[in-house]
DNA sequence: ACGAGCACTTGATCTTCCTCAAGTAAACTC
DNA sequence: GAGTTTACTTGAGGAAGATCAAGTGCTCGT
């Protein structure tokens, strides 16, 4: 089963279904979703049956930059996989401030732990590009893991790392100046890309400096002044949206 | 639920202390394992058979007040469960700074997720009180997994009401001020007993203040100062180890 | 290319919370 | 039951980062 653009395969009970959904049923880019969804670890121990019954499972959603896939209340009825664009997860307090909890990009997916729960979503989630997400139902996924223990552990060993990474958030919140942790943001930005022992020297930042400010607890303002302090040490330059790394060795030991 | 002092259920036989023995050897009754992990809602869909190969890769841990259960670093052979006594999962900052990340009190567990992932492990754990733990190994897990779609799912709910509760509390360290976290924990902990609609009025502190603090994240002398000005506007009342609540909506309203 | 709007920067001030330093009360030893 | 340790409180001062208020420079739409 080779597929070309999905149909919503249940519209009729996903109601809550986001109103993306083109008139126009041409020219979206004809991604096959068995191929793309292979190649997610989630997914990579599948054989074509299990992989079509996901498939089955699963629609596409379009997301245009600002648009929210989902509010804080909603309810969740599966995961999403984003094939490209990129999405923000966050809070927003009463008070009108905003938290971003996490940046998403394509081949990542998010809201799987509350796909468990039964509970509606804590954050919202909104497109920082225009994206397309894959929403991967509740009841395909379920329906693997009563057949499939590699894919539960799968599963486990996904939900295992997202906690990995929240602990981390806390504890960099938690004992590390703001400084620091924008140092941490950009060692382990450049070092996502390092081929071999050393970390790029150029750094793309992976969103705008106000989201990515947020992502690190701090104000945009605050942001802006710890990458003119650096830059100022000569430790980093600024150039737009990229940074280069100049002295990696003195940004690793820097303390203030 | 959250009680500092723990009646060592079955201590009488322990009076010695032999500090590992195996569930099966007679010297503590093997059914007593069962018994207790049957509770847990992880394996509380497991038939005997599953529950003696549980057993079978589970054995006890004492753990005197003040000692640690594992340090960061240390690697991962499983996760532990209290059957009685409390301990605080936390960092330790290279600058000697401390960070409580959970507190864990009987019937509760920790450690799932680093199991899975087969790293070491970035906290470390130690005990508030003398504790019992069961060290459940990871292959008697990892073994039940296989053939256990039930428990895949249990562990998987567990998993991600973690996560939940650690994305509510960037939430709080992010958003909230350290009144509004400390009023929160009151809320939440008077809301443990509530039976019915009403929350408790009196809350028995479930760790002491410096390690409450620092769960909150704030310093001890903060933590004093917050409760104290609440008791100084009248919302509440402290009395060593137990908080009265006296005015619970003007509580909830409460900002600043 | 043009202006409009947005993202980012820079500066001045203010708040929150931490740090350091005693002091007091409760708990554990002997 | 006195002495010591540990836990908590209280006070004064300071530092990190937030907020408010203008700027400046980009991007984008027409």
């Amino acid at each position: 089963m080779t597929t070309t653009t999905q149909q919503p395969a249940d519209a009729s009970t996903a109601s809550a279904a986001p109103p993306v959904c083109s008139p126009r049923t041409a020219k979206r880019p004809a991604i096959k979703v068995q191929a793309f969804l292979a190649k997610l670890s989630m997914f990579s121990e599948m054989n074509d049956a299990e992989l079509d019954r996901i498939a089955d499972g699963t629609h596409p959603v379009h997301t245009e930059k600002g648009a929210a896939v989902f509010n804080a209340g909603d309810p969740c009825t599966g995961f999403h996989v984003v094939v490209y664009g990129q999405i923000k997860l966050g809070f927003t307090s009463p008070h009108g401030g905003e938290k971003v909890v996490e940046i998403v990009g394509a081949g990542q997916s998010f809201g799987e732990a509350l796909m468990f729960l039964e509970r509606p979503y804590i954050v919202a989630a909104h497109a920082l590009a225009d994206s397309m997400l894959l929403h991967v139902g509740r009841s395909a996924v379920f329906g693997e893991l009563t057949n499939d223990p590699a894919f539960s552990r799968k599963m486990l060993s996904g939900l295992s790392l997202r906690l990995h990474g929240l602990v981390r958030d806390v504890e960099a919140y938690s004992l590390r100046s703001s400084a620091e942790r924008v140092i941490g943001y950009l060692l382990s930005a450049g070092a996502d890309r390092a081929d071999g022992a050393a970390p790029r020297q150029e750094v793309l930042l992976s969103a705008g400096k106000g989201v990515l400010a947020s992502r690190l607890n701090m104000t945009p303002e605050h942001f802006s002044r710890v990458l003119h302090d650096l830059s100022v040490d000569g430790l980093i330059a600024v150039e737009g949206k990229t940074v280069r790394i100049i002295d990696i060795e003195r940004l690793r030991n820097h303390t203030a």
